[in-house]
DNA sequence: TATTATTTTTAGACTTGTCTAAAAATTTAT
DNA sequence: ATAAATTTTTAGACAAGTCTAAAAATAATA
């Protein structure tokens, strides 16, 4: 069994090591979790006794097949909560986050498992991140930042990369939401800004924000 | 903000006080959380300084205002979830307390109004308790143990003493739910046991499980 | 490649919540 | 009311998880 906090560990390396390739570094996980590289130094100590991590000094850090499957597995509960949240308590998809953060270290297999049933067995959570399957296996979806398509090229708008509060209720202000047909309707060359049809609507975004939005090709018409 | 340890002192506090006149002594606070009393009074004098508790010396604990308020919060919580997982999820009552003693931490105002309103605002838990309102307060109903009734008097049973997962089963077993009306046919002076009709069943049950079952007056036929 | 800068680890300390063993207070019983 | 039994508190220790400051290793640069 693991404890809060190993378990917070154990996540962030897990999502560390999706955008990294070797090991993660103790710095990066420290800014993760906001906390401080000798304290992360310890506790990958001890996760590494407990062989869920690979850790060898000053070369950084790997999950172990076991580790990567408790990982996934508070993945897959945060994220199955937040689509209770906001499926069944009205929970707008900026609020989700710090509860969930609470909610995924709830240890019951049964609750997890009626929970999913409950939700109509979801694949996604609120922002398009996909919900790890029992055995915290990942459906891979081909998708890219809205930022690298071209004029008149379109899609489905299908998830962010920040999810921070801020930006979704940015996003939710203009109207932008998940399944949501996206068009470009013209690139500045100047700032990179772009100039978009969503769905019957013009609306002109910065670079920024297109590159924190992921898009599915749309194929045919 | 209050540490997962101290709630579970002042929901322990909470209980005690329910049926004690005066403090609550310490041993019985260690008692109940399976702790040792020195490490109560250690903590009791923290939750002292908070203004939670009152505390003297040698003399006991109650709880204050504030107090009751903190604590009658996490009750309600610990039982609104505990009608979720009976109401929601298909958890039987005996399987549901050790996932709420956990739920019952988490903290955001939202949800648990949320819950609340999506549960359609409960006012009992699944083991026939009462759900405190926003404000702490019990609703107090008149009840009494199935033991205490006569001969040929009939009640509703609305709840348990014991709610231990033993207890609980044993009543599936035996078909005892809440809701059912229930009829004392016989009492045998011997052992005290019980003769009864609960629904259409003729059913046999013994003293102690007599006193563990809490009956509201049946009145009219 | 020698030197500087950065990253990582170690050493020692602190907090929270717990424990054991012994001392102090209270209660019970003779 | 004094002695014995019980309850409660104190004192000191420990584990988990964190921190700061200093030392060691690695990486970057001149």
């Amino acid at each position: 069994m693991f404890t809060l906090s190993e378990e917070n560990y154990l996540k962030a390396i897990y999502h560390l090591e999706l955008d990294t390739d070797g090991g993660v570094s103790t710095n990066a996980i420290a800014e993760k979790l906001a906390t401080k590289a000798s304290s992360v130094t310890d506790m990958v100590k001890k996760l590494s006794e407990k062989e869920v991590v690979l850790y060898k000094k000053y070369k950084g850090v790997t999950l172990t097949i076991l580790g990567k499957t408790v990982a996934a597995n508070v993945v897959r509960k945060h994220r199955l909560w937040e689509v209770f949240l906001v499926e069944k308590l009205n929970f707008s998809w900026h609020e989700v986050h710090e509860v969930a953060e609470q909610l995924e270290h709830i240890k019951s297999a049964k609750l997890i498992n009626q929970l999913d049933r409950f939700l109509g067995f979801p694949t996604d959570d609120p922002h398009g991140d996909p919900i790890p399957d029992k055995d915290g296996n990942l459906k891979i979806v081909e998708k890219s930042l809205l930022s690298t398509l071209s004029k008149n090229e379109s899609g489905i708008c299908i998830g962010v990369d920040d999810s921070s509060s801020e930006f979704l209720q940015f996003l939710d202000k203009k109207g932008i939401t998940l399944g949501k047909k996206i068009t470009i309707l013209d690139k500045e060359d100047f700032d990179d800004s772009l100039s978009i049809l969503i769905g019957d609507k013009k609306l002109s975004i910065s670079n920024k924000i297109a590159s924190n939005l992921y898009i599915r090709a749309h194929t045919g018409q």
